[in-house]
DNA sequence: CCCAAATTCAACCGATTGGTTGACCATTCC
DNA sequence: GGAATGGTCAACCAATCGGTTGAATTTGGG
């Protein structure tokens, strides 16, 4: 369970399956209708939706002999938050910097004996 | 563009490497003080210091003999608007964030722990 | 000048990744 | 029933990953 924030960038990490996210936001499709636009073998691309289904970015569901694959939109979005928040928080880290910038001129050896000649 | 989105997730996939991130969200640091709280070598930790780097999430700036970090949300808002167009999820809240920011630093990845004797 | 500190480099290690191929289940259809 | 279709499994491969240790490099200080 619990698709953790490894699982989900793991997975975004491969530009095959960034990919097959794509292709599955336009509609629902196969497996074999899936891998049809790539040029590597049905069971890698069997791999990447294993991986992606484990991520929790998608769904498979078995219909007879197809098996059928959904987004789920639920890891992306926690994924999201997470990075959504490095935005928020510029400013303060732009201050951060100032405050180094500061300590550099002024030769203060607070966190480190840095001085400056 | 040198950091692609492949390597900005591969970077995220990591669970040190978001953790060094939380770090520097709080303030600019010389490379031995983020090693400082892992329970890894310093040697490892200048390597996921790299591979922030050449993702783009950080910055490194060498200072005498310190070299310092800092946060760069610029290739994570490169990838945050790449999940953008996976739909339209809910506007991100901070709360949520801010809860996830707690659960990651004290509940921690359990890849260590004992930080203190 | 020499030592200590800060950081990286280099070689090495086991585990994982992304791909292949061929065999193997299921299911559908004639 | 038997063959074709849809998909996964298993073994294998080279490449990369995340970590180690030890040596090297650069800088600062007495």
């Amino acid at each position: 369970m619990a698709h953790t924030l490894d699982t989900v960038f793991q997975a975004l990490a491969d530009p095959t399956r960034r990919r097959i996210l794509t292709l599955l936001l336009e509609d629902d499709m196969a497996v074999t209708d899936v891998a049809e636009p790539f040029e590597m073998s049905l069971a890698a691309i069997s791999k990447h939706l294993g991986v992606l289904t484990r991520a929790g970015l998608i769904q498979q569901e078995r219909h007879g002999r197809v098996v059928w694959c959904k987004l789920d939109p639920d890891a992306l979005r926690e994924a999201s938050v997470w990075m959504q928040g490095f935005g928020q928080f510029e400013p303060v880290n732009l201050e951060a910097f100032e405050l180094f910038l500061e300590r550099e001129l002024s030769g203060n050896t607070s966190t480190e004996d840095a001085k400056n000649t």
